[in-house]
DNA sequence: AATAAAAATGTGCTCGAACACACATAAATT
DNA sequence: AATTTATGTGTGTTCGAGCACATTTTTATT
């Protein structure tokens, strides 16, 4: 009941040659009604699950995979990713898969079609992309169920059936999670501003998202009386996003919170102690200048989304899928980890 | 430069047969110094590495690995990691991997030496313990290295150069954690106690390091201005556990925090609204009964040691190594989680 | 130079799954 | 009854590493 048979056994144990079981473990035919019960009552009993290291080697293919995400370069907040990838690159490169990573302008639709296009058409075994445009990645995957490509995404997502694994957060609860640091933090009433700061406003869903789950903590907590405004901050022509920021900050009266939804938080922390000092700031990710603003106690807490496990979870999912035969899981959603000074360097590897 | 070579490509290349290839690269001697130069030749420019599915088909070996921990009938935290132990046994079943475990009463040395010897007995592949009692600990290491068994630890450390694994948070560190967390709460003073709740005094070390990391933190912000009391509870005989945790919390004046450095907050929750109504709790460990105070704001923040995923790592890190030759990574310390009412359904996974 | 001993080198099998192909047996056709 | 066609069934090879064993070549000894 528990050994690890094989074909060669359940031959024998049927009084048949293995070509007979592996055509009927196949149901490839050709084999009559009298054997195919032999076997058949040999494999009820036994429960056989191919040595699935055999069946790679047999299978000795090279997987490629291409990965779909914007470019660093415009936001470091896709540079974990990048380290996820060279380490999964270094991991299984001797397993046969490749890795190709293509960039794209995470302010530009057009960039990521292109990118896309070229992806497709080179034909990889999967791909994983950041689906920030929502028409445009829905069209690559429908492409990729048509060129039988798998296909998956992390840190957004589309709700699209045709996807083979998706990663990232429960947002909504992320803003409750915030609501309730909040809440901690300034007790039962006080005034908080959601900020929703993005250059081009890909990010739409996402920030939405989070604004309803941080107001939805206080519509349920009826004892709780918090006064909570929402702004939209994006760059305006002719002045700086720095100074876009500035403004802001001078329009409004002194607050007690404010809730980045985005990785902008320290646009705000910067500029914080001139115009509303005991703010309470609460933001997302851990970029460098976030960090730097968390250690200076300008920022209370930061929520880390961790792109790179989400790329590196969603790397060796596909691997061990296809060399393995290991089940895709589809659906992951990652803990919604709560960052402060003391903690922040264990989340950085 | 990026292709995989085989042995036989490596033969064909330096005009030798495979045998000789194969000799080179073991050490095995019985080749001639010619051929060695024309094979060291091509080993030099391609970089190779034996494909890790072949290597692992050939060996084709039966790995028994055996888990010394506490039983979670003396105490629930130690619930996940069974799960943990079931979730890798069906995934690796069929690679040849099987793994036992082996129960300890948490409380008592003696039951620990004895399913140490059994276990050691038993000659497995590796064995993976909660190293509770450092003595004896330490001598399962030793005895480990000389029957050639693999040794790894999760949850508490040994300082010892024989483990080849170990697992866990650091404590230090996560003191700190705590503290920070009280120090936003309260503000730039109050009075704290520190609470060692255990009870049998088996996690001396872990409470103590606990308490280091937070004083530390207090000691090096001077501008805060803290009073901190630490306590020691265990067991009196007579009367219960809980009996002796209503009888502490009566003999003390209201305080503003309280720190509990084992997994044991609910216990002190459980009575604070009689005495202490306005005191904030940290402790530690997603046990139900805390998330259940938790969920009652009677205990602010948990942090999470995550014993499931350190027993998952664990594993799949001495499966690997065994497996596909992966290297083991010695030392590995897990993030310090901060859970609060919203974020800890996705730890519990 | 002939033979024994030693050293070097190559061949072939194994691990388990998967599949091509050859062979055997039964059924259908002339 | 003889031959074609269909349907089963078993054998053998492949994937790459690793090692046992057989074979060849070199060196030492008489």
């Amino acid at each position: 009941m528990k050994e690890n048979y094989t074909i060669k056994d359940i031959a024998e144990m049927a009084g048949v040659s293995k070509g007979t079981v592996d055509r009927v473990i196949h149901k490839r035919g050709k084999v009559s009604p009298a054997a195919l019960e032999q076997v058949n009552k040999v494999l009820d009993k036994i429960e056989y699950k191919p040595n699935p290291i055999a069946k790679s080697l047999k299978n000795n293919k090279n997987y490629n995979i291409s990965i779909l995400l914007p470019d660093a370069e415009a936001d470091p907040y896709w540079e974990p990713c990048y380290e996820a990838i060279s380490q999964v690159e270094n991991e299984f490169s001797h397993f046969g898969i490749k890795i190709h990573k293509s960039l794209f302008k995470p302010s530009s639709t057009k960039s990521f079609k292109k990118a896309a296009d070229a992806v497709i058409d080179s034909k990889p075994d999967a791909i994983l992309m950041v689906p920030l445009f929502y028409k445009e990645a829905e069209n690559v995957a429908k492409r990729c169920v048509e060129a039988d490509i798998k296909i998956a995404t992390f840190n957004n997502y589309i709700k699209d059936h045709k996807i083979n694994f998706e990663i990232g957060q429960d947002l909504f609860q992320s803003g409750r999670v915030a609501a309730k640091l909040f809440n901690m933090l300034l007790g039962k009433s006080g005034s908080i501003a959601i900020l929703h700061i993005d250059e081009a406003f890909q990010n739409a869903s996402h920030m939405q998202e989070k604004e309803r789950g941080f107001k939805d903590f206080f519509n349920l907590n009826k004892e709780l009386d918090f006064k909570i405004d929402v702004h939209n901050l994006k760059k305006e022509s002719k002045i700086t996003f720095d100074q876009t920021i500035e403004n802001f900050l001078k329009s409004i009266d002194p607050i007690d919170g404010i809730f980045v939804t985005t990785s902008k938080a320290y646009l705000i922390a910067n500029h914080i102690a001139t115009y509303t000092p005991d703010s309470v700031i609460i933001g997302y990710d851990l970029v460098s200048e976030n960090i730097k603003f968390l250690e200076e106690n300008k920022i209370a807490f930061l929520i880390h989304q961790d792109p790179k496990k989400q790329v590196y979870l969603s790397l060796t999912n596909l691997i061990e899928f296809f060399l393995f035969d290991k089940p895709l899981q589809e659906s992951v959603l990652l803990p919604i980890d709560i960052i402060n000074t003391e903690n922040f360097p264990q989340y950085l590897n």
